[in-house]
DNA sequence: GAGTGGTCTAGACCACAAC
DNA sequence: TTGTGGTCTAGACCACTCG
């Protein structure tokens, strides 16, 4: 194999890169499921003609940015939103005293509709493209902490009904990774601090003009392609929004 | 060198942390400076008796915590918050329209204190202990947008005062790094919508009551020492809180 | 040209999990 | 025992920076 050629390329990009960007495609194009083993290591520097350690470097990214899942002995896997490791790294939301629960998602409803300027901006599409929104409620013990309103493409969620997400078990992410293919990779999220309108307050228990934390979120799938927008209301009277500063 | 005596302790721990162990602690002590170039991968190498490859394993991980920068054909340099890349790594507020600009710190009040249940606790320190309290306002643009509390052990920071923080051109976390040998490397942070007290809502030219963001942070320095604990309150009329979920 | 980090290889061996 | 990922080594060569 030439590699000269290839590593004195005008755009230079290593092996390694390269191999990512394949494995990358795999991932993308459902070869291998979340949840699933990969081709071990060996097998892949063979596949590719390429050193072990040159998958190893490849593999090692796309763990980190938590694509794939790295366990001594098993394998690799695709990453999954079925993880429970991975439940808390897309909410952030943790009680101010005492331990972590578990969040229960209540749909209210779910409607086709339009994409504006705003969700066509955000999500990459045309203004007047179809979009499916869905509005829920997040509780923590019982009590109701969240109010999320989602924008959807129509063209990839279309089929989703209040029904299916009712009869779910399991986090959204999970839900749009089970029946559509569709895993959430990274997001952006943007806060700030609002006063609750009348039916967000209704919806959390709070008093109208109180306190709320805004929470925009787009979340992008494998290369980068935007596939949700949402924007959530947090009551943070029990619960804080916690963050690490790496 | 016997190194499967090593490698097969009970508390197995690979050479190349035990490397980066070492690195840190040179930095901790302050043998290499903030901005400064640490020896060469193959010096190292050489000085651990280790191979080349293991040093720069030790490096990589340092590098991706951000404790060490390394440039490519200069050398790898010990981080600092001098660093323009890394300004925005710790203030996480943009605006939500427009481009970024430059934060303005205007120190307002400096004083010592007695460390309360809560400090001390944040602070890992005896209650009654001496702290230093900073009060400041952030402004972008002209205009006042976080008013921060700040509170710091004076074990360390006791020398500190209104005028030396007036005088200083930079952000805080470079004033502590210069002036008190001090790197700050992660923080955690912890967010709530709260309504405007009086004294805050004066200062941010808000409404008293009106939404703000509520940003708890707890600062550690090396071997996850807590040296800084603080509270700002953040007004997001113009800007908001960006966050990455990897 | 000399020195630095960055890439790639080949091979040996260790730790872990499963059968 | 076998197969997986994890560590460590030694050496070659490439890309970048600077004098």
């Amino acid at each position: 194999m030439n590699k000269s050629a290839v590593l004195s390329s005008p755009t230079f990009s290593p092996l390694y890169r390269q191999i990512k960007a394949l494995l990358v495609q795999q991932l993308q194009s459902g070869e291998w499921h979340p949840g699933e083993v990969i081709p071990s290591e060996t097998e892949l520097a063979v596949r590719f003609s390429v050193s072990q350690g040159t998958v190893r470097k490849a593999v090692d990214e796309l763990a980190a940015e938590h694509l794939l899942v790295r366990r001594q002995g098993k394998g690799t896997f695709v990453a999954s939103h079925d993880d429970p490791r991975a439940f808390f790294r897309f909410l952030r939301l943790m009680p101010i005293n005492g331990e972590i629960q578990q969040a229960k998602s209540i749909p209210l409803e779910c409607w086709r509709a339009k994409a504006g300027p705003e969700a066509s901006r955000m999500l990459a599409i045309k203004v007047g493209d179809p979009i499916t929104v869905v509005r829920r409620v997040l509780q923590f013990a019982e009590k109701p902490t969240v109010v999320d309103e989602i924008y959807l493409p129509g063209a990839i969620f279309g089929a989703i009904t209040l029904d299916m997400l009712r009869d779910y078990q399991g986090s959204l992410y999970s839900f749009f990774e089970d029946r559509f293919g569709v895993r959430m990779v990274r997001a952006e999220e943007r806060l700030r601090a609002v006063a609750a309108d009348r039916s967000s307050a209704e919806l959390l228990h709070v008093a109208e003009g109180s306190p709320l934390l805004s929470v925009e979120r787009l979340s992008f799938s494998y290369a980068d392609k935007p596939v949700e927008w949402r924007r959530g209301l947090y009551s943070t009277q029990e619960h804080c929004y916690f963050n690490e500063l790496g």
